[in-house]
DNA sequence: GCGCCGTGTGTCAACGTCAACATATTCGAT
DNA sequence: ATCGAATATGTTGACGTTGACACACGGCGC
C-alpha cells in the first residue's frame, strides 16, 4: 500500500479511501491512485484488514464429510450466495460418526477466521455429539431445528411427505407403505410423521414403517421385505436412493413398477427422471435453502432482529413409477 | 493475550511461546499459562497471526458450482485432508459457463487469504475461460493437465476406459460402442481415446462415438439412437449417469439388459449397485485424488521439489449389466 | 471581511501476534 | 572462583490497514 501511495504521490490513507470508496477523494487523485494500483498489482491484505476491523468477511460451514446429495447442493448454493455477497466460505468438515472428531471440529472452528457459521448437520446427530456451539458467533442451522437458540432454515419436509402420500392415495391405493430414513435424522422423522398424519387424516391406519438409512442398499433390503406381502401396492420412500433400491427389489421378484406397485421417492435427484421407470418424486430445492441460510446469517451478522424463517416448499413431480392399482382400474 | 499474560503473571511473549510450543518455557510457568488460557477461554487471533507470519494456513479450492458427483467427493476429501493437516479450506465457487464470472473468481481469489490453490475444473473449460492463474501462489490442478506449469493429480482415465472396453470384448462382443462425455472435457477425451486405442489394439475399428454431456438425459438420447441399430450389443458410457440413460432407452424398446445389450458405466456411484440391473462400472477413487492433491500442494508450499505425481488407479466392478452376447452363447 | 461548512488530504495510533534481541538465572566444566 | 552454555523470561517493534483527528482550502451568507 505504501508503494502505491508513493507511486501516486499521496498518503496511505488516501489509498485506503480509494479502495474502500469511503470519505472524500478528488476525482483526479482517485484516478492516479487507481492507476498506481493497477500498475503495481496491488491487492489489499485481508489479514491486516481483518485484524483492524475485527471482521473477516468469511462464513464457516460445518458439514459432515461424505454428505448427502442434497447437502452437497446446499453447500454449493451457500458458496455461491456467500460469494455474491462478498463473503468467503470456509468449509469445516466433520468426519462422520467419530464423536471426538465432531467436538474437535468445533474447537478448530473457534480458531478459524469466520464471522458466522452455518451448520448443515441433522440435529439429532448434533445432539449426539454433545457439541456446544460457541457463543458470540452467529449461527444458522440447516436441516434441523435444535431448539430456538439459533435460527434455522429447512425444506418443508412435512408438506413434501403429504404431497407424496396424497398422490398415492388419490390414485386409489388403499394405503401407503413407508420406507423411512435413519432414526436419528430430523428430516426422516418429519417425513415419517407427516406420512402417518396424512394417512390418519383419511381414516387409515399407518402400516409399520420400514427403517432405512438413506442408502439405496437399505431401500433394497426394505423392498425385499415389502415384496413378500402381496397387499403392498404403494410405497413412499423417504428419499430417491432408497426408492431405487425398493424398485430393484420388486423388479427382481418379477413385479412390475408401476402396474403392480407404485413407488414415490423424495429429493428430486436430477437422474430420477432417467431411471427406468422414471421416478415420481418430491422435488426439493436445496439451492434455495442454501441461499436462504446465507441471507439469514447475514441478517444475524448485522445484528438484525430475528424473524421466523419460512420453510422452503417442495413440488411433487409425477413420473411413470406411479399408477392406479389394478383393483381400481 | 494480554489478559492471559496478566492472569498468569507473565509477559505476552511467554504466552505466545506456550501456544506455539516454541522456545524455552518453565514447566510451572507453562502450567500457569495454560490454566489462564483455559479460564479466560483464550483463542489466538488468526488474523493477527496471518498478518505477522504472512501465512494463512488456508487452502483455496476453485470449483464449478453444481459440480459432478466425483468432484464433490474430491472436494470432500480435500476438506478432510486439509483439516487433518491443520489447514482451513476456503471454497471459491465458479458459476458454470458465464465466462466473466470465471475470471472474476480468480480476481476474487487473489484477495482471499490463502496460501495455495487447488483447482478442480476440467482443463478445457479452464482454457476457455482464458484465465491466468495468479503467480506467486502455488497451484495444483485436479482433473486436468494444463501444460506442465503446475503439478496435477488425476484419476487414471485411460486405464479405467481400457478395463471397461476389454471387459466387454473379453465377454465375446464383436465391438464396443461408446457414449462420450462433453467435447471440452479432458476426462471425456481421455476415456474416449483409450476406448478407441483399446479397440484398435485388437484390430477392431472403433464405431463413431456418440456425444453426451455427462447427464443421464444425454445418455438417454444416445441410447435412443443406439437402439435403432440391432448390431449394438455392448455400450461403454463415459459415466454412470449416462449409462443409466442408455439402459432406460433400451429397456423402453423392449430390449433386455444384459441379455440383449451389455452396458458399462464409469465412476462407481454408490447407488450403481442398486440399479436394476446393478451396473457394471469402473470404480474411481475421488477421495484418494483429493487427499493426494492436498499432499502435493503442501509439498509445493514447503518449497519442496516437484516430482511426477502418479495417477490414481481404478478398478472394474463387474455386476449384472454385462454378459456375453447371444451369439457367443 | 469574518466565520462556518463542505471538501480533500495527511498524521498518528492501534488492532494481536511473534521474531529478534536483551536480560536474568542456573549449572557444569575448567 | 570464573566462564560459557543452556535455560527461562521480558521488551520492543513491525506486519498492513483504517478510524479518529488535524489541517488546508475555497465558497457562501451575513
Amino acid at each position: 500500500m505504501e508503494d502505491v501511495a508513493r507511486e501516486a504521490g499521496v498518503s496511505g490513507q488516501t489509498v485506503s479511501r480509494v479502495v474502500n470508496a469511503r470519505g472524500y477523494v478528488g476525482a483526479a487523485t482517485r484516478e492516479r491512485v487507481e492507476d498506481a494500483m493497477q500498475r503495481l498489482g496491488y491487492r489489499p491484505n485481508s489479514a491486516a484488514r481483518a485484524l483492524r476491523s475485527g471482521r473477516f468477511r468469511a462464513i464457516g460451514v460445518i458439514m459432515f464429510s461424505f454428505s448427502s446429495y442434497g447437502n452437497q447442493r446446499t453447500l454449493d448454493a451457500i458458496a455461491v450466495r456467500a460469494s455474491q455477497m462478498g463473503y468467503a466460505l470456509t468449509l469445516i468438515p466433520v468426519e462422520s460418526s467419530a464423536r471426538d472428531t465432531v467436538a474437535g471440529a468445533f474447537r478448530r472452528l473457534e480458531e478459524h477466521a469466520v464471522d458466522g457459521i452455518i451448520i448443515v448437520i441433522e440435529a439429532h446427530q448434533l445432539d449426539e455429539a454433545e457439541v456446544e456451539i460457541p457463543d458470540g458467533l452467529p449461527v444458522v442451522l440447516v436441516d434441523s431445528n435444535r431448539g430456538a437458540a439459533h435460527p434455522f432454515v429447512d425444506t418443508d419436509q412435512a408438506q413434501g411427505a403429504r404431497l407424496a402420500t396424497e398422490h398415492l392415495l388419490d390414485l386409489g391405493h388403499e394405503t401407503v407403505w413407508h420406507v423411512a430414513g435413519p432414526a436419528k435424522s430430523y428430516s426422516a422423522e418429519r417425513r415419517r410423521e407427516s406420512w402417518r398424519v396424512t394417512l390418519e387424516s383419511r381414516g387409515l391406519a399407518a402400516p409399520e414403517p420400514l427403517q432405512g438409512d438413506w442408502s439405496a442398499e437399505s431401500g433394497y433390503r426394505a423392498g425385499l421385505r415389502l415384496r413378500e406381502d402381496d397387499s403392498v401396492t404403494a410405497v413412499f420412500a423417504a428419499n430417491d436412493q432408497m426408492a431405487i433400491g425398493v424398485v430393484r427389489a420388486f423388479r427382481e421378484a418379477g413385479k412390475d413398477i408401476p402396474s403392480d406397485v407404485s413407488v414415490v421417492g423424495f429429493d428430486g435427484l436430477p437422474d430420477a427422471a432417467q431411471l427406468w421407470p422414471p421416478l415420481t418424486t418430491v422435488q426439493q430445492h436445496p439451492e434455495r435453502v442454501g441461499a436462504l441460510a446465507v441471507d439469514v446469517l447475514l441478517v444475524e451478522l448485522d445484528g438484525g432482529e430475528r424473524g421466523q424463517t419460512p420453510l422452503v416448499g417442495t413440488e411433487l413431480v409425477v413420473r411413470e413409477s406411479t399408477a392406479a392399482p389394478r383393483t381400481a382400474r
